[in-house]
DNA sequence: TAATATCGCTCACTGAGTTAGCAATCAGTT
DNA sequence: AACTGATTGCTAACTCAGTGAGCGATATTA
């Protein structure tokens, strides 16, 4: 019976327990900067998966080829699969022609995935753009303004990061502004 | 034959294209710390999620929920997933009593999806820790330096989002501090 | 009242992930 | 050199969250 919210009757912007949830969130006018930054920080993958034609996993696999050959086994670790997917992220790759198997040099059991220019096209055509503009936004800041932002975002990832991990409330180390 | 990348030879961090990679990021620290900021703020959701016993697509659905009930065809829409999926969403959230199914009040075909008291604990127990951390570093900062942050941080989503959407060059607008 | 749209559901299917187990190879120890 | 154990990448069988198509029920509009 109490096991319903009684938030029934007020559909847009409740009073319960969601109003929590407002309080902790979207006080200053930085706070919810930081919150639209990450939202939007979480979309871009997805998107850019999809008009590409790609998962998010090989998008991300191509994201690390570009910096180099990986090992099946290594690219399951860094993506958190198994390896048997990380063996068919492989082989869809190859059929988009955007990556090559290639033999390891010395080690006979390795098999390392290359990015060919397709697949590097693929990556960076849609990520330079938004580094430059990044990197022109950043430009615009003074070196002080600037160490003002690194120490806030600084900050704003050790509690993202914490949160990510379980929440040990005693960690107070890292994050130190 | 040129297809393949010819940073074979260096593991590590290759001369190769990825050259530019790097050049139009991590250059600065604030920008560095924005990268990583972006990286912890996409993994905080997937984490959540395993350690909940959740989808992710679960997860989003339950933190709409706690701001109050919603249609499934609505839920459909904001997931952006099948109407079919959406019922398989409630379905789940109900076996895992995280949620409830409920009558429209009015229009006879819609069946509202209600939080319960265990989803809501999943829910804010997991995140309030992180919105209150982020309040706490917010306050740390005077009126002026969060100011700083604001134009920052609202010039880079303004970038993140334009790389989400089709990137349009000439898009001038929206994201001006 | 009739035509159209919307809502939530079921059904059959797709596809990216899982676990288990395989042969091949490498590395260290006798 | 040979044996042992770990590692690498693969296949096979399966799981499960998604899709598209289509359904009855209800709401909305002409």
């Amino acid at each position: 019976m109490s096991d319903i919210s009684d938030t029934t009757k007020q559909p847009g912007h409740p009073v319960g327990p969601a109003t929590a949830f407002a309080d902790a969130w979207e006080q200053t006018p930085s706070l919810a900067a930081l919150r639209s930054l990450v939202r939007a920080g979480s979309r871009v993958r997805p998107a850019v998966a999809r008009r590409s034609g790609l998962t998010e996993t090989e998008l991300v696999t191509l994201e690390r080829l570009v910096e180099g050959p990986v090992g099946f086994a290594e690219l399951a670790r860094l993506l958190e699969v198994s390896t048997a997917a990380a063996t068919g992220v492989g082989d869809r790759l190859e059929g988009h022609g955007h990556a090559v198997r290639r033999a390891h040099p010395s080690d006979r059991r390795r098999v390392e995935l290359h990015v060919t220019q397709s697949g590097r096209e693929e990556v960076l055509g849609h990520l330079l753009p938004m580094f430059r503009a990044l990197a022109e936004l950043d430009a615009r800041f003074s070196p002080e303004e600037r160490d003002v932002v690194a120490r806030y975002l600084d900050g704003a990832r050790a509690a993202l990061v914490r949160a990510a991990e379980g929440e040990d409330p005693d960690v107070s180390a890292d994050g130190r502004a």
